[in-house]
DNA sequence: TTGACAAATAGGAATGAATCCTATTTAAGA
DNA sequence: TCTTAAATAGGATTCATTCCTATTTGTCAA
């Protein structure tokens, strides 16, 4: 993400706090700063080894709650996994993941047919569907074996 | 499940278990029998008191360990969750799942528009595809509020 | 600018999930 | 049977997450 780009997320990012009534806090800049410059899904604790370079004194408690602050106003996705760690993503655009079943690396994917997914009848009248995704298991280059 | 249905899929599993090397326990068997006439999606600890009530000595050590060696042949499915425990599926057919956001339920269901998900050309080339499911996260009927 | 207050943080304790360790038991083939 | 490798029981350990609470700090109003 380019820092021009970052910058202008961090500016959003303070309206959207003092819209929900969420206080600005330094931490917060810092964990979402350090969100939108990761790779893609990194877990509470790898998220905590980031900003604790540029914040030594932050706990990882904050680190975590602030992620799950995050995800309750909609700023960032809990992505699904198989197990293991929670992973945040702070791309919430439509797109899809590839699970890779060897080294549990998450790629992120976009597809003009998966666009159109459309929620059957059944599903759409008892329920209210929130989002859309198109999950694939599988090996990624680094795993598949070159037979 | 109906009953029948079950000793046919026990029977399978006896040879899909030597078929594999692995040896037929009762452990194993009861834990299979447990998964098959399970609610949708248990914890391993869900199934581990489920199993304890026929088999009051067994481990919750074995009861996992059973269920990641079904995944591992194929017997069951891990499904994706946004955190918590794992859970297991017996249900490897082509499926889907709705997530509710608000109790935890997964719910399954088809769709035949889902049945021809296409993958990208881009992931097919790069990656080798093992499963492709439609993930929904909603709110299920039981927590829509009735506005 | 300052003061008050509710919200947020730090960091250690507690809980929960999953895995590991190892002595003992057991399924299965010779 | 007998042998042997595989599997189990159950306690210990590790890792992830949440809880607890004293202290600090944004924010807003005076």
């Amino acid at each position: 993400m380019h820092p021009s780009e970052i910058d202008r997320r961090i500016h959003a990012f303070t309206e959207i706090c003092h819209e929900q009534g969420l206080k600005i806090t330094p931490q917060r800049v810092a964990v979402y700063r350090a969100l939108l410059e990761s790779d893609q899904h990194p877990t509470a604790d790898a998220m905590f080894q980031t900003v604790k370079m540029a914040y030594p004194h932050i706990s990882f408690d904050t680190v975590n709650r602030t992620l799950l602050t995050f995800a309750e106003i909609g700023l960032v996705d809990v992505v699904e996994v198989f197990g293991g760690p929670k992973r945040f993503d702070p791309d919430r655009g439509d797109h899809h993941h590839l699970h890779c079943v060897a080294c549990g690396r998450i790629i992120d994917f976009t597809h003009d047919d998966y666009r159109r997914l459309d929620v059957p009848d059944v599903i759409a009248a008892r329920f209210k569907v929130i989002s859309k995704r198109v999950v694939l298991k599988g090996l990624c280059d680094k795993c598949t074996p070159k037979a």
